[in-house]
DNA sequence: CGCTATGTTGATCCATATCAATAAGTGTGG
DNA sequence: CCACACTTATTGATATGGATCAACATAGCG
């Protein structure tokens, strides 16, 4: 594995505490894989091989059941993905698969287990990715049954302006992974912006631009406890 | 704090690992107190000053925003709650009440913290707890996102009966809050039950009676990554 | 008992999904 | 570099799941 990798890993809050013993050898059954887009990763259902970290590109976790299919989220470079059933040995519940090129490193999970075991600043390191990830979907729930999906929108676009602070930006993802993600059709999406229009937003393909913050997020009420990304 | 209390603690997976002194030392700062029905334990948006034990009784989590509200989980013996704001020294996502007469065990996050840092065997257990906390919300989501209110209310009533394995049995909350924790209404759920007596489900009072599990489990669909409790 | 909260049922409304048609991108190979 | 194919986005029409409102029944509980 080349160096500049491994520098990366190990900026990782995840790493970056470990015995570097123990660094190493988890980075010794490491390997790193490129792919390209639209390239399925995992299954949900399948064993939990290895975690995964994301170096370059993006990936998308998805969700099925009974001919279903929801985005449950996007991992962007760099964390990783799957922690959790990686550390339970437990079938993933998610499949994920790579949006654009992207650039993989693929961790043992079997070693992720083992080093976990003996090293106790990666323990603690886990707690706190965990305790993120725990909380990232508490608030993804409380936003899916306590708002409409006019709301849902209007806080995403806030929460991402916010982010810049610039009154204008562009969409991360297709509008269509979008509405899967906010829990919606790409029609309802559509006629969601539409409506969003009276409080100041305007959709010129994926660029959006939102007038007047105050007016969009009086009706948005966006809440720390649903929309803070930090803590 | 009595005997009896500390080792209802220590047998939980949680605290069963530890050294004794830190155990030790996490009791000492620990109090138990009793609570009547209906009492406001915490509010979402506070610091997290304990993590909080439920011994007996049961506890209601839930959230609100904009005039709104939801049941988010039931707690019940012997397991603990907010365990991720405590160690992450967050506030609390989610308010917690009383649903009958409870007895709890409130245990000072920082003391928590403190040998949480010392500690790795806790450290490695409260990663096992969070890990399945994490997997827990994640399986409720898709839930939510990918089956409608009728799907949701089968696969519930599949997995309370699956415990048992008995045919008949009684529902552990009240209605009202088992629409709020499927996410309907209650007068939607009055329909919900209407509408599974094709598959065989009889509705008295809190008595539920499936007389055809195998005609109930086709329409619901249950599916290990969701519906499986354990893992 | 009788009060109050919970549950049920019916009527209606609204949000969102679905279906269908078209437009606009986007990528690919000639 | 363009033409074609294919996917995505939009828009309209309609259907439907679920919410809301209102009335009433029922069940706990003081």
């Amino acid at each position: 594995m080349p160096e500049s990798y491994r520098q990366e890993l190990q900026s990782l809050k995840l790493f970056s505490g470990m015995e570097k013993d123990n660094f190493d050898a988890l980075m010794r059954g490491a390997y790193v894989q490129n792919f390209p887009p639209r390239i399925d990763l995992i299954s949900e259902g399948d064993a939990p091989d290895f975690l995964h970290v994301v170096l370059a590109g993006s990936v998308d976790l998805y969700c099925s059941w009974n001919g279903r299919e929801t985005s449950m989220a996007t991992v962007r470079p760099v964390s990783t993905f799957i922690l959790a059933a990686s550390v339970q040995n437990a079938p993933y519940l998610m499949s994920a698969r790579t949006l654009e090129k992207s650039r993989i490193v693929l961790l043992p999970s079997e070693d992720v287990r083992t080093i976990f075991d003996r090293d106790g600043a990666f323990a603690r390191a886990i707690v706190g990715e965990l305790a993120q990830c725990y909380r990232s979907v508490v608030k993804n729930t409380k936003d899916l049954k306590l708002r409409t999906s006019l709301e849902r929108l209007a806080n995403y676009l806030l929460r991402q302006s916010g982010s810049t602070g610039a009154p204008s930006f562009e969409l991360k993802m297709e509008k269509r992974r979008l509405a899967s993600f906010l829990g919606m059709t790409p029609e309802n999406l559509s006629r969601a912006f539409r409506g969003l229009e009276p409080y100041g937003v305007t959709v010129t393909g994926s660029r959006i631009e939102i007038t007047d913050a105050n007016d969009l997020t009086d009706f948005a009420k966006p809440s720390r406890l649903i929309d803070d990304y930090a803590s």
